[in-house]
DNA sequence: CATGAATGAGGATTCATTCAT
DNA sequence: GATGAATGAATCCTCATTCAT
């Protein structure tokens, strides 16, 4: 019996389940395979989680929290180093938690998270249409529809990462910089 | 005993899987279902495929053949038509068949398809970009890297799709053209 | 894989689920434990039953139209005569089919079989009224409330045989006669 | 840490673990559970009683010596009303106390506690012989064999109170009074 | 070719019991 | 005495795969 404080096995528990479901997504995560990992026995797990969903829904919930804190902070910035720091923030974000990015997009369908991914898409889609709102007030950008061009911009992020996680690209942050720039300039020419 | 052609009862299977699979996803799939909807036994599924993989390889590859052929016919026409061509078939492609689109983004990284994966987006990636190249040539498009060009616009199209997996989208052909819109133009004032 | 033939099979689990069950009672008896004795794997007991609920109540539905369509026959004897047949079957039932009597008893209070269990009680207790009008309309009987007295003499029945489970009697078929007599005395008109 | 004096946990411990084993039988009971309504910690069970068996045990024979203590000041009252007060008391406390009495049925043939149980049934049979061969000394009973009626009486009252715990009996003293009456005129000489 | 009964490893979850604090 | 985190064996159930017919 290692002893340990309940609030620091939960910590290494989470840790531990942030890794496997990253590797395996949530059907093929075995509680064993967590347990194990966490150092942990497989009851140990259920002593803070009520079951495998409850698990996955706190993790889930504990990295969209993190992720929205971190890029609220750009909202009051200059629009067009906000867009570019949100660009590189999303970017970097699946480059250094690849796996956890993963997980979330293969398991996008999850009955049960529904809502908190729901909380979590409406916060980023305003927060981009702020900053173009902000962007065009200030006469930097064209006369668009901000809320279309957020969705526009936060599914073209999202199509990179998704590419990143398929492995067709090897460079993100480069493209990152090319996504930035055809946003911002489009590709054809002026008549 | 049902007596039938082998290859019409493979067809009938592997019809059947792209139903099932398209609706469970890979792991949610059983083999009984498929048998069951195949109007087959479950042995009989063996007797044409080696294995659950198998199956799910065959049905992917002939999905992805059929896709390339019918994208490959615009490699040939006037850019710019080639272009909003393209990016509507995949969309439409998303809304008619968006249980097997689903499966195939829920299980990216199945290892025993990666190939298949492989040549199938390098295959679309030269597509856009002799597209682009043509344009350029014709001086409809601006200066651009043509290569990265296309790589943007297909994430792009992937994140749109995605999105509208993750429910984000209602309007997914609307969406379509403000991504077209969006690509053409860029967002930032002309000085 | 030890080749039978399904109805076959159902029958030996069905067996040895009756040896299991009412040896150990329902929450006692493990799948595990039933598929050993049947000569079969775990995974085989649920391509006859769709769960262990399913299982218990297939047995005990069984098990209760057996013992109704043999009682039932009596409906039209002599009411002596069959009177002391009915104790008799009942407890003879009990000695023969000791465990299974046994599990009945220990799981009385299982939702799932709640309306089984009432048709069953129902049933006798209408025949026990029927033998009683019949011997009351004869003139063998006092001028008794049939119902409420075919109330006593079953669950004293169930309660010889509940201290024969309890290890209380030790001749069941003795305290049967013992009974008789003093319900008898009980209710037979003086001459 | 909440000191208490030794006697008086055992005592609450036993009064939580009465009403959780009552609700829930012996092996739906969880340790947990009693710990909880007993506002003690799990492993504050196990400083009083070695294990769950053991308190299921304590338990039992508090109970037994509780309900045999009442009965046996019937014993030197007068027959006809020590018999009416005995049926009265079986069924009054199958009402009152219906979970135990339930889970002793239920829990019949626990291994452990055997011994408890034939020492608490003999008791009893020797309780309503005694009361019997009393009212045959006086003149009261016809010339019966005590010990076989007593046998009868009592497991007549323990089928009363089955059929009242399967839901066959709603009004369990309306049936206690048919009861005796059966017996008494079964018993009672002609005057 | 075709069948489907049979297999058994493996998954999530529960819970009596222990023991470091 | 008292705590409750930790253990791990045991439970029910699923399903890809096999193979006798």
């Amino acid at each position: 019996m290692n002893r340990r404080k309940a609030p620091e096995s939960k910590k290494i528990i989470l840790e531990a389940a942030g890794e496997v479901f990253a590797e395996r997504g949530y059907s093929g995560t075995t509680i064993r395979e967590v347990a194990r990992r966490a150092g942990i026995s497989i009851g140990g797990i259920y002593i803070y989680f009520q079951n495998k969903e409850e698990l996955y829904l706190e993790l889930t919930r504990d990295h969209m929290e993190s992720f929205r804190k971190h890029t609220e902070m750009l909202r009051d910035k200059e629009p067009l180093a906000a867009l570019k720091s949100l660009i590189e923030y999303h970017l970097d974000y699946a480059i250094k938690k690849t796996g956890l990015v993963s997980m979330h997009i293969k398991e996008y369908d999850l009955e049960f998270k529904k809502n908190l991914k729901k909380t979590f898409f409406d916060s980023q889609q305003r927060l981009v249409t702020d900053i173009l709102k902000n962007g065009a007030a200030k006469g930097i950008f064209k006369d668009i529809n901000c809320k279309e061009t957020a969705e526009v911009i936060l599914f073209s992020l999202r199509g990179a990462i998704l590419d990143y996680l398929f492995g067709q690209i090897s460079d993100l942050k480069k493209y990152g910089e090319s996504l930035y720039r055809l946003m911002l300039n489009g590709i054809r020419r002026a008549a």
